[in-house]
DNA sequence: CCAGGCGATGACGAAATCGTCACTTACGAG
DNA sequence: CTCGTAAGTGACGATTTCGTCATCGCCTGG
């Protein structure tokens, strides 16, 4: 009885999140096929509401597309730490959240060109991975890990790497993709100032098991 | 005489060739300003052509800006060729060639933004600046100047470096956009296997002059 | 000077897309 | 049970955009 009347108008409100989370997620559907000028009916069909139901959530179709963005940046960040907890080293976690993010890109194709679509917008943005791997270099400076003179600039060559990681990985998928991002995420290491054979150990460390994580 | 009659029609050839390049700077303006469905007749208008004109020259909206695109990548690298000549040392090449490229976002913000909205998918294109990168990276290489396993994934940092990098200056106008280029250039360096101290000299040498240039 | 061809032009009917609005349905309070 | 409200729905008229086509004017060769 509690958990009900807690905050109580829910039964609505529920259906209200649920018509809305099927634009969103129709809306990453086109996002990650590129196709940003998609019929207003489209996408309701393709969410399988009424055609109506999109101007009681969105005022525009930029509107709706901006929030699937940071929809997709904000479960794409979730999943990056879940998978980064418990390391001490900032380098490991660094590496870890690079490497990780490599092996995304296939295992998430969707989201994944979610990221390239947008890329190079959201380096500097304030959610999703900018904010991480700023706050992962200069925790790395900090400990004495990393060398670099200017943190943001350094970010700017990180995001880089990740975007065009991803772009060759989805422009090739012949590629052992495993293995180039190691080997970018080694190289990256190396301009950040790491020792060149401390940066070759660091990638080569397991990573945590990927399967099982999105039901 | 001769030279009129070398290859015969002129007049009429010349005039076709006017409007399709009217229509491809308009397209460049529009890509600039990143709106890709810009309807046919504002294009033309743009243009100061007549509507009808777009149909004898392209097919779709698509046809055109992708010639917009491909033209501008050409005249961008031909402006880099004209500005490294006589350079021997690859690493010197590639380190003007990339602050080089820094200055430009600044100077002409038109083929910057063109970049900019093509980024990703241009990197691996071989067009443009990027076979002129990978050639310099592999130069650098056989001279021993440079050091890295898989020249094609140094290549996605750089790409990407030079992608982003481009993305901050314009984000951030404020910002030194010479101090910020040339120290992104010495990470890159850095990266690509040179020793800190030669990175940071190469990075101080002086710039062919930009001025003139352009006419 | 004439004729033929090629490119330029914009009016027009066809088609696509928009966003409102009158109506329906589902829920919850009294 | 009944009513009020919030959300869902899709038909419709208005508007935008498309791409064709009949016509025009410039050039060139004869």
């Amino acid at each position: 009885m509690d958990q009900q009347l807690r905050h109580a108008p829910n039964r609505l409100e529920r259906r209200k999140a649920r018509t809305r989370s099927a634009l969103v997620r129709a809306a990453q559907t086109f996002l990650a096929a590129g196709k940003l000028n998609v019929p207003i009916l489209e996408l309701t069909q393709a969410a399988d509401v009424g055609m109506g139901s999109f101007y009681n959530h969105f005022d525009s179709r930029e509107q709706l597309f901006q929030a699937a963005v940071e929809d997709a940046l904000d479960r794409y960040g979730a999943l990056l730490d879940e998978l980064t907890v418990g390391l001490d080293d900032p380098a490991h976690v660094f590496a870890q959240s690079f490497r990780l993010t490599g092996r995304l890109h296939r295992r998430t194709p969707e989201l994944s060109k979610v990221l390239l679509n947008n890329g190079l917008a959201l380096a500097g943005s304030d959610r999703g991975l900018a904010p991480r791997a700023r706050r992962d270099i200069e925790d790395g400076l900090r400990a004495g890990r990393f060398r670099v003179r200017e943190p943001e600039l350094a970010m700017v060559i990180v995001a880089g790497a990740a975007l065009c990681l991803g772009q060759l990985l989805h422009d090739h998928p012949e590629r052992d993709d495993a293995a180039a991002t190691d080997q970018v995420t080694e190289d990256v290491l190396r301009m950040l100032g790491l020792a060149p054979d401390q940066a070759h150990e660091i990638c080569q460390r397991p990573l945590p098991d990927l399967d099982g994580l999105r039901p």
